[in-house]
DNA sequence: CGTCGTATTGATAAATCTCAAGCAGCGTGG
DNA sequence: CCACGCTGCTTGAGATTTATCAATACGACG
């Protein structure tokens, strides 16, 4: 079995308690919590929502009154200039929690785009006091989700602004390949990659054309393979140094 | 009176109740909060540090044990690569809440470092959960200023990635004299502007010198003024429209 | 087979970086 | 009080990286 040949699109369960049996749930990558702030998640939780690749999950300069857990799939957050230059604030896969910011910034906010098909869990911003007030474990966890995605694009910001192209290329792949692991992602060494040079490019602040020159270079140097949008990553250890990119294991990480 | 000649640096109340005396809570920038609130926060309150123009506030790759407030002065938040690089994540003032990633973050940390005479709240990391379940809104504060930070971040990395040399600087320097003017810090058209060209070299992406080709071009231009460490924005409009940075009037902020 | 979107490649232009040097302010020691 | 040394700002020249333009290739799909 090819790692390519794999099914990508996971839907939450359907149903009374759909939280009970959710998948994510079972994943080491994530914190085990008891059934009482489970059933509190549940509480909150207002159904699913799929997006086909390429679709808007949370249009720009657009408040969404709604908030989002990715259960399965590939996004990207994103803000355009007003000539469309694009850039590329962070990725997202499972277990990323969407929207927050949306709740502060007045309308000046990022849009949140599906990169491949994405599943979604729903809930209403409405609730976000609530969360908090009713369950303060699920607002820590929160605010614990939203440190580490700042902390996603302090790292995106370091390359945007200090890397070289070779070493951006590099660090991207690394990345990438490090979340979707983490999320117990991988396949025989592979993880879904459904990214255009285009996407690549406007993560990381590069044109096009100079991305997939730099790209080309590293592939003919046998570093990684991308072949029907998956990933495999052959020489770690040089993405690595090349991209001065190291990281510690991750601890379990909170899902709401 | 000419502005740089005022003072800058604030110092924290002493004394009992020394929340109950804090100026930034007069400040309309800020959210006003009922009595207990104040009190609680004032509970978790460990004292005030100064920090000279230059220190460190927090080490990189360090961990800290403990939370602090800016209370007054400039700092900004950093990165560096192995070999020397820095990248400037964001710049930090009045009001700003610091150390909060540290707490999942494993010691892959970034610095902050004074850019000015720095007086800064001080809070013990280990109360974090604690402020959290005794006091929600005090947790969803904290939340509102991280996803706030994040927000700040990420129009920095629309800067360093798809921003040429001379729209970076417009957005830079309108940036920061919006958020000094918001906090209450504008002097007769002045804001206090202490940091070198090798600062905003680093958080632009750019060459120190190629920053400063920059910046004189539009310092002759007559967009702007740096004068003994206090900046005046003389056409807000250009850099406005050069940066392609414009923002709404920002709501009141809550303050920890 | 034609069409479309994406990937690839070469040639040239533009932006940015690096190196090197000079200048100005400022605190210090003689 | 002044020479000195240090730090930060400024400028020019040339090297390097990256962007832009233009053309082709390739694969999916109707």
């Amino acid at each position: 079995m090819k790692a390519f040949e794999l099914p990508i699109a996971l839907r939450p369960p359907e149903g009374p308690n759909p939280c009970e049996r959710c998948a994510l749930r079972t994943n080491p990558a994530f914190i085990d919590i008891p059934q009482e702030q489970r059933d509190a998640i549940q509480s909150f939780r207002r159904g699913s929502r799929r997006v086909d690749a390429g679709g808007a999950i949370i249009r720009e300069h657009r408040a969404s009154t709604q908030l989002f857990t990715i259960y399965s799939g590939w996004a990207f957050r994103f803000k355009t200039l007003s000539d469309g230059r694009r850039q590329i604030l962070s990725f997202l896969l499972a277990g990323d929690f969407i929207g927050l910011q949306d709740e502060f910034a007045d309308g000046q906010t990022h849009g949140v785009e599906a990169a491949s098909e994405v599943h979604l869990c729903v809930f209403d911003r409405a609730d976000l006091w609530t969360m908090f007030h009713t369950q303060p474990r699920l607002g820590y966890d929160i605010t614990w989700l939203a440190a580490r995605e700042e902390k996603l694009v302090d790292d995106n910001l370091v390359t945007a602004g200090r890397r070289n192209a070779s070493e951006r290329v590099a660090m991207l792949l690394m990345h990438i390949y490090r979340r979707a692991r983490h999320a117990g992602l991988e396949r025989e060494g592979w993880v879904h990659f459904p990214f255009q040079q285009q996407h690549i490019a406007d993560a990381l602040g590069l044109s096009l054309v100079h991305t997939n020159k730099t790209m080309r270079r590293l592939h003919h140097l046998g570093l990684y393979r991308i072949e029907r949008g998956w990933l495999r990553i052959q020489d770690p250890q040089a993405l690595e140094t090349l991209g001065d990119y190291f990281e510690r294991p991750v601890r379990p990480t909170p899902l709401v």
